[in-house]
DNA sequence: AGGTGATGTACACGGCGTTTACATTGAGTA
DNA sequence: TACTCAATGTAAACGCCGTGTACATCACCT
């Protein structure tokens, strides 16, 4: 893409966009200021207007995963309709995890690039709509409606989350080839993290 | 490290293990062809009469980590002291995640090595002690002794190594800072994996 | 002793991140 | 309206990297 005006207009946010592009489609390795910098229709230097180095572009890029990620949970969540309210906080739960498990499905690389090793710019700063938050919020929800023992509130996201994330991973890597099942359900695991927390489905 | 011969002996072991020791400690992306030859002493050149691109060589790396991390298992579920069958099933069981667990946290990078999107030389070939066959013998043992119901045990490993892993790379990549708790207990996450298996530890 | 395949080297090529000096421009001010 | 100047983009260079190629060295077998 080439351009008629010296100046670009809204540069940082068309780079952020392209390197997004970049890693979602072939990861985040593949995420490279020259390969930007040629799609955007900018010199490689122009990126160093806008970002101190790589790092910091890759650190946007994961940020902008995390909302995308967190977005689509909340998405899941609110699609689910069903009155009973016990039912419907269990309901919801179960959705976070699936829409967890179908985002790592359907955008791997946006979900490696989510979690890099990398600092985020806003320093402890947390995102506004945040997955853990999501996760949080209905796990109070089962607890409310009395879907789940207050007992098992302490220390559920953690439990949840890293099962969560842990098959989406393998799953990702291939991890799973080594066993008989090559692509596991992820409706038993979801099941699974039902009965660690004591929610009773039924 | 120079030598005095022309030829060195032993070039492939040497390079896997400078490449292994790069990758320990400062992560895969750190293991650089032309360091790891700086390091054995020998042109970069040289490592392409071994290995057909540093792709290859990282997938050594990362077959040589998950035997690293297999070992370890087997070595903690052989130290596991105890005479009842039953009990003995459960510790060993136990012993494995908190294996898994602890060394994630020693060498964050080797277990990233290890799970990286590579695949293994040796093509379809399961590596003797494979991390995977490990927990699978403590789950078959598990159902041996009563310990845990045989209507689990289908699908039993996706479920702990998914929550162990997905503990382990979140912890590692610090992601359970924007919880309040930033360092979580590893036994809760034990106790979780075992009532979701419905392993009944009293 | 001599030849030959295996192993290691020197050098070159293009791509990368990054720095530096310079060019262009839009916005505020005299 | 003309001038300034900070913000934004460019060109060129540096030192890395992975990799290919032609050549050097050597261990081993007859």
């Amino acid at each position: 893409m080439t351009r008629s005006t010296y100046h670009h207009g809204d540069l940082p946010r068309a780079l952020v966009a392209e390197a997004r592009e970049l890693a979602r489609s072939s990861g985040p390795d593949a995420v490279m200021l020259r390969e930007v910098a040629r799609r955007v229709g900018v010199s490689p230097a122009a990126i160093y207007r806008h970002f101190p180095d790589r790092h910091a572009l890759l650190g946007e890029v994961a940020e902008m995963a995390r909302r995308d990620l967190a977005r689509r949970m909340l998405d899941a969540v609110e699609r689910v309709d069903e009155t009973d309210p016990r039912m419907r906080s269990i309901r919801r739960f179960q959705a976070v995890g699936r829409s967890y498990i179908d985002f790592a499905q359907e955008e791997p690389n946006l979900l490696a690039a989510a979690f890099l090793p990398i600092e985020s710019p806003g320093g402890d700063a947390v995102e506004d709509p945040s997955p853990w938050h999501v996760l949080a919020a209905a796990l109070d929800e089962l607890v409310a409606t009395g879907a789940m023992p207050l007992e098992r509130r302490a220390g559920a996201e953690v439990i949840a989350w890293s099962t969560v994330h842990g098959f989406a991973i393998l799953r990702a890597g291939h991890a799973f080839d080594v066993s008989g099942d090559p692509d596991p359900d992820p409706e038993a695991l979801l099941e699974a993290i039902a009965r660690s927390l004591a929610v009773q489905t039924s």
